[in-house]
DNA sequence: GATGATCCATACAGTGCTGTATAGATGCTG
DNA sequence: CAGCATCTATACAGCACTGTATGGATCATC
């Protein structure tokens, strides 16, 4: 087997990068190509067409997002209100993720537009939200009061990072914190 | 003066229903002149070229969503929880406001790259959170409390539209007023 | 009914991409 | 070292759009 020079993977991971940061239209393959140092020659080796890219970028985009952060919480363990705690602070933070929560923004961008994208992505939703409903399940009783806590975390979560809010004085972080209180009451 | 057959406005105007249904990529000129009906001869009378027109969709936009909204829950009156609840009533419909929530959707992914785009919707989104601040101040003392729930309050207007969540065999009318009563309380 | 303001159609050159075809280059494996 | 799998460069035809230029068409007004 040869050593992949610029395998599959690269033009996966380069269109993500581009879609991240520019939306779907931006993932252009003569521009990949230019990011990746080559010329467009390879990329129709590994693919049919850009809509081939396109679908495997999904792929491998909905195998990391629906995992990515429960591992990193589950990871250091703690009760749930702890690991709530934690979920709360990677969602600040951001930082250490392959595909960020600014990929889900082009990708919920893109589900607009592309119903099979949003069907892939009510399946990642949703089991985001089932554990959600698994943490805060162990300190709430009523099933109501599970939904609506469920509910307003993954709005918050997405909301402060696609919002640019002012607070009258007080930062981000801090009106985080007291919502993040609020929430785990 | 002569009749305008084909004005700035229809111009400004079928470039905000590309905008909202495609993105800031989908405003091709050429385009919205066959959805006028016309070629694109009369385009560059009205405008310099596509980035004017750009422009003159977001003046008309940023005129249009702060006030829009906001006018529409005051109309009728009523004190502050009424006038919340109205708002929740036309943020879960949507209907008959000029630009739709989705033409929100499209700008807000439109500023994560253009910084001018930002700076505009920055404002749109604090004179809105001005607002709020001044309907939930009318019962609530504590101004820390006042703003986690016009954070929240905003969120969730995203948030439902944004988002599209099983809520385990309740319907998203169901959830949001629970998520109603909870801020309201 | 002439005039000027407003708008439209068409043609053209240019740009940036797409996908196809083809002829290599490179490196592992036998 | 021969041979195959894996990639790369280049050239080509085509498409969709941009902006410019130019010659009208249409209509209100005097």
């Amino acid at each position: 087997m040869a050593v992949a020079r610029t395998p599959r993977g690269s033009w996966i991971a380069a269109g993500l990068q581009a879609l991240t940061s520019g939306g779907v239209e931006a993932v252009r393959i003569e521009l990949l190509a230019k990011a990746l140092g080559v010329t467009r020659g390879g990329f129709y080796w590994h693919f049919a067409d850009r809509q081939a890219l396109l679908e495997e970028m999904l792929d491998a985009w909905e195998g990391d997002a629906t995992t990515a952060v429960i591992e990193k919480v589950e990871a250091a363990g703690g009760d749930a209100r702890t690991r709530l705690q934690r979920l709360f602070a990677v969602a600040a933070s951001g930082d250490g993720l392959l595909t960020d929560i600014f990929t889900d923004f082009a990708i919920r961008d893109w589900s607009r537009r592309e119903p099979a994208v949003a069907e892939r992505l009510r399946r990642v939703d949703n089991r985001r939200m089932e554990y959600l409903r698994e943490l805060f399940g162990e300190f709430c009783t009523d099933p109501d009061d599970v939904e609506v806590r469920c509910t307003l975390c993954f709005m918050v979560w997405i909301g402060n990072r696609l919002l640019d809010l002012d607070h009258g004085g007080r930062s981000p972080a801090e009106v985080m914190e007291l919502i993040q209180r609020r929430l785990l009451q």
